[in-house]
DNA sequence: AACGGATGTCATTAT
DNA sequence: TTATAATGACATCCG
């Protein structure tokens, strides 16, 4: 056995076969298994009692495990083991074309030279794969001439310098394809001749992507892009470039290339990420190395996209798809298969056309286990420097090895069903890609999954915290994610993530929820809501009315699958959600906006789960008590806005009211006036006839001023009216405002109630108003007034 | 980073 | 007893 043909061996003793644990025999045999498995044909009729021993274990000891490989497949090629029938093969079919082959079943890595591409092609057509050479050897081709046309032009279809700078930055060794200079495949080959070593991958991850890539526009996905892409700047930049420089710079020998090759299989992650190969295994059925013409499930950032075929500068392109191989295994009852195939293969159609091919690439990328391995772990280191989203980044890494784990599961595997859910949803990066295709992603989900996510605890979150914090402050929360919480008597410790998610998810009346059509959801936040309706609706074809779908999360559980890339709150809560779908037979709308008896009836009407009734109790009342609580606000924003406007008017109404009572004091004023004028004349008459003159001094019995003035002072607001002989008459307060000077011009007529005369006083000169007549009257009506304006200061001043 | 407005939700009380 | 409304309190988002 001469793997050391290829110069690759070293270090790989064939011995090492014997001496290998239990476990390398075991992948030994499985590894053979599934190469042979390409064909199925050839499996019957050769390695029909072959029995695959370490399904969906792992396999470690990538060295030990690929020379026993080697070895035991060429004994068995020889029909030297023991319990294999002896093969009458072709002489064409060789363990030197064999060998790689079955490195590349193994490690994803084609390592064709000058000494055994012949062999490679002729066991290759053996085992069926008849479109080796359109698939990888053309694809080649093109990448060369792409290459040596534009080779530093940033090209949306990646030239092989970015393949192969993408490649090692992604620390993925994919599929190695190392066309010998001096024997290319293909009759008119254009591979550079110089080009000893190439990494032909399917993987067209490119890190400096084109403006025009999708992802920029979703911030969760791009900052992660943006870690990957400085990551990858700095990490990786010399391995790219010098791989490729040194690949047509140097004229390597074929075995020196295989020697680093091999190498680089050597340097494999010794832990059981090896799933990745087996995957391009079976795309080598199709067209090898695909990255011509084959289309293939891939997952990124948890989102498991159905990749549009590469584009790539060469115009041929396989037909062969993944799915179509998958569908071919499934109906060929492989037990290669597993159900995680033929949920790639279900759900991949419906997220295809959304995928943009650069996420192809990148997702490619992932799907052929580079990303899965190397670009996790260097998530991991970059996550150092992300503090919440960190944790996200832990995530999607977690959830890129589970997909890797998925992945190994697709060819070791048959079990592992509870990874269906997984690569159908989103990673937290889905958050990021936008309304229309996270929706549609998750419409493609629920499309796909109808049934098993219905009430899965383990279904993840598919509608991430983003959408919830971005949402639109119409708030027509349609969108279903519910938090489970929703039992008051359980905690009510509120995470964001719950908030968010609980708060969205139910309300289907945000905004106006009645004027939403029950399965025409259509605005922006409710399109989700819409889309699963429309999707259960359609897909279902219920007779009676369409089934809402929603989900339901519950924040008890830890693990990893809620959108924890989409938001970075939600993850720094230990908390986190999963997602239950609730089906309902009847709108949102209803739910929140029936009558009380109407909405019982309705429920009367179908028989529901307690999950349901409680979902659409806690949606029903959550929707009222959102709505008395706008009520309640907008109350009291009308009481407050009332109050001030009762205040604005009081004080108006007391300024109206100053005004009045200045006015009262200037008439007033003038009433005094026109009685000082009076009792002058009073005075003068009464100075003609002194009777009368004596009865008004008695009026005012001042024995020091004898004089003509009368004083009434009222008291204590002190308003004096006096008449003085100076012709004025001086109507003061006292410290009061209230004062009134009326000149009069003949007398000075002092009215002050202090100065009330005794009781014979005014007896008397009560019985001199009988004879003074409109004196007396005047005086009367002057110390109303003064009451009057006494009385009214007195509220002002208190 | 702090602050305030807007909003949703929950708990409580009253009807 | 249950549903509902009102409202205070709290949390969260966002500018």
């Amino acid at each position: 056995m001469s793997l050391s043909s290829t110069g690759s061996e070293q270090g790989m003793s064939m011995e090492e076969k014997p001496e290998a644990p239990m476990y390398v025999y075991e992948s030994t045999v499985h590894c053979a298994n599934i190469l042979l498995c390409l064909n199925e044909q050839r499996k019957q009729d050769v390695l029909c009692d072959v029995t695959v021993l370490v399904e969906g274990s792992e396999i470690r000891a990538h060295r030990a495990v690929l020379a026993a490989c080697s070895q035991y497949f060429s004994l068995l090629l020889r029909g030297q083991t023991e319990n294999e029938p002896v093969i009458n093969l072709p002489q064409k079919i060789t363990e030197k074309g064999f060998t790689p082959l079955l490195q590349f079943a193994y490690t994803a890595k084609l390592l064709l030279n000058r000494d055994n591409i012949q062999d490679v092609m002729c066991c290759a057509e053996f085992l069926g794969m008849h479109n080796l050479e359109d698939s990888c050897f053309h694809f080649l081709q093109a990448q060369m001439k792409s290459e040596a046309d534009g080779m530093q032009t940033s090209q949306n279809p990646p030239s092989p310098k970015t393949l192969v700078q993408n490649h090692y930055d992604n620390g993925l060794e994919d599929a190695n394809v190392k066309p010998s200079d001096s024997k290319p495949p293909l009759p008119g080959s254009r591979l550079h001749p110089e080009t000893e070593k190439l990494k032909v991958t399917n993987n067209l991850h490119q890190s400096d992507q084109p403006p025009t890539f999708d992802i920029p526009r979703y911030p969760k996905y791009r900052k992660y892009h943006q870690v990957l892409v400085e990551h990858n700047a700095t990490t990786s930049s010399h391995s790219s470039t010098s791989s490729l420089h040194g690949s047509l710079q140097d004229t390597v020998t074929s075995s020196d290339a295989q020697g680093l090759n091999l190498s680089k299989v050597k340097a494999e992650p010794p832990i059981g990420e090896d799933c990745v190969p087996l995957d391009l295994s079976e795309l080598e059925q199709d067209g090898l190395v695909g990255g011509k013409g084959s289309e293939m499930e891939m997952e990124f950032e948890g989102r498991q996209l159905s990749s549009t075929p590469i584009e790539l500068p060469v115009s041929k392109r396989s037909p062969v798809c993944l799915r179509s191989l998958v569908k071919k295994e499934v109906t060929s009852s492989d037990h290669c298969l597993t159900a995680d195939l033929q949920l790639t293969s279900r759900t991949s159609p419906l997220r295809e056309p959304q995928v943009a091919p650069n996420y192809f690439q990148k997702d490619y990328q992932a799907f052929v286990g580079g990303l899965g391995v190397t670009a996790s772990k260097k998530a991991e280191k970059l996550t150092d420097d992300l503090s919440l989203k960190s944790l996200s980044f832990e995530r999607i890494n977690s959830q890129e090895s589970e997909r890797e784990s998925d992945r190994r599961s697709v060819i070791f595997s048959s079990q592992a069903p509870y990874h269906l859910a997984a690569p159908a949803h989103s990673y937290p990066g889905e958050s990021c890609l936008g309304q229309e295709t996270s929706n549609d992603l998750w419409a493609g989900s629920s499309q796909s999954f109808p049934c098993s996510q219905a009430l899965s605890p383990t279904s993840v979150s598919q509608e991430p915290a983003l959408a919830y914090r971005r949402r639109p402050k119409s708030s027509c929360p349609v969108p279903i994610k519910m938090c489970p919480r929703s039992s008051r008597a359980e905690s009510h410790i509120r995470t964001s993530s719950s908030c968010s998610s609980y708060s969205y998810a139910e309300d289907g009346s945000g905004g106006s929820p009645s004027s939403l059509p029950q399965f025409e959801l259509s605005t922006s936040p409710c399109s989700t809501m819409a889309r699963c309706l429309a999707l259960e609706h359609q897909e279902h074809s219920m007779s009676g009315p369409p089934k809402i779908k929603c989900e339901k999360s519950y924040d008890t559980n830890s693990s990893d699958e809620s959108g924890s890339f989409s938001d970075g709150d939600s993850e720094s809560f230990p908390i986190k959600e999963h997602t239950q779908e609730v089906k309902l037979p009847f709108s949102i709308d209803q739910i929140t906006e029936l009558p009380r008896n109407d909405f019982q009836l309705m429920i009367k009407m179908y028989t529901l789960t307690s999950d349901q009734l409680e979902f659409i109790h806690s949606m029903r009342r959550r929707s009222k008590n959102r709505i008395a609580a706008q009520r309640c606000r907008k109350r009291k924003l009308d009481c407050i806005q009332n109050l001030e406007h009762e205040i604005h008017k009081l004080v108006c109404e007391r300024q109206k009211l100053l005004t009045e009572r200045s006015q009262l004091k200037i008439c007033m004023g003038e009433l005094w006036e026109n009685f000082s004028f009076l009792s002058q004349e009073v005075c003068r008459e009464e100075q003609r006839s002194p009777g009368q003159s004596q009865s008004l001094y008695n009026l005012h019995p001042d024995p020091v001023s004898p004089g003509p003035d009368l004083q009434i002072s009222p008291n204590p607001t002190s308003i004096d009216v006096t008449l003085t002989s100076h012709n004025s008459v001086v109507s003061s307060t006292g410290s009061n405002d209230c004062q009134a000077i009326v000149e009069s011009p003949h007398s000075h007529l002092r009215v002050d109630r202090e100065a009330v005369p005794p009781q014979d006083t005014v007896t008397s000169e009560r019985s001199e108003a009988s004879h003074v007549g409109s004196s007396s009257v005047t005086t009367d009506f002057c110390l109303e007034m003064t009451e009057k304006c006494t009385t009214e200061e007195l509220p002002e001043r208190n």
